[in-house]
DNA sequence: TTAATTCCGACTAATTTAGTCAAGTATATA
DNA sequence: TATATACTTGACTAAATTAGTCGGAATTAA
């Protein structure tokens, strides 16, 4: 999981994409203007949120881009995982196993585990729920932070999130 | 917040450390070479950890660094924080008012919140839980995830984390 | 005094981010 | 059909960040 402005730009545009759904296609240069992102810049991006089957083109006049989906079931972590490379692993050469050097890294598994964490977090958040706050308060309100589980609940222990207040 | 490797690095550094404090101060050296990370390297995240409070320095023979707390007291955002340079608002001239071009960029508090939201998960998990997780198990439990709070409950909703299984 | 070790600044190389440019291809519409 | 619109693609560049390297200076235990 990285976190750069390079994700912030590809959340920024979705949420866009997503306020003038009601429009039809949008265009990029639309979304341009709008979010003050270079236009070949986002051609970048959607190359990556279309190929990740979360945005669908249209070519030609009238043409842009839609969400694949609805915004509930797009997370922030979809789109940053989405417009990234895959995580270069400099400590450990290979995946799981087998760290360099031929000897166990041994905090490889650490970070692989706090890693999910973060990510289960950043995949509990919707599009949706962003664009909501955005559009009303432009402002993400803590309790919005719906839920946050993981996939297979008897695997790991299980967190249940409340809004209390 | 960005997260990428260096984050990696200073959190196993940090892991290492509070896992040998029995051991007076512990060096770069044996740190670099139980991490695989360069001495030079450390050096540099060493400066920023200690310019933080993170952790003191002991000089000359025999010296090395040590915890500037305990554990418990040290979250991993405030690693991360440490050897990262503050963000650079690519989209924003200023702070939260007064985007670029004179008009109001309308997914800057967007991004402000979310990005408060990862901080304060990455706020709730202590050096110490991850140190307890890597020497007995090597991994997280997601029930370890003690509590994710607002600094001031009242101000934003408050969320109220358990561990339900 | 000597060796171990942190401290410090300047430098470099690799990688990623951000952005440009110059072509294409598809298609609605006049 | 012609044309303008807009996506698609690949190659390229510049800036920033990451991940180091190097050489020395300061500190201090032995």
């Amino acid at each position: 999981m990285r976190l750069t402005s390079k994700g912030r730009y590809a959340v920024s545009a979705m949420v866009d994409l997503n306020n003038q759904r009601d429009q039809g296609p949008i265009t990029l240069s639309a979304i341009s203007e709008r979010q003050y992102i270079s236009l070949s810049y986002l051609e970048q991006l959607f190359r990556r949120l279309r190929e990740s089957g979360l945005v669908n083109s249209v070519r030609g006049p009238g043409g842009g881009y839609l969400l694949a989906k609805d915004a509930v079931d797009i997370s922030v972590a979809d789109i940053i995982r989405a417009v990234n490379e895959p995580v270069r692993t400099t400590m450990c050469e290979n995946g799981i196993r087998g760290c360099h050097r031929g000897q166990r890294c041994d905090t490889h598994q650490l970070w692989e585990s706090l890693g999910l964490h973060i990510y289960r977090f950043m995949d509990s958040v919707s599009l949706a729920q962003v664009c909501a706050k955005d559009a009303v308060l432009n402002h993400i309100q803590l309790g919005d932070v719906a839920r946050y589980l993981p996939a297979d609940p008897m695997a790991e222990g299980m967190i249940k999130i409340e809004a209390i207040s």
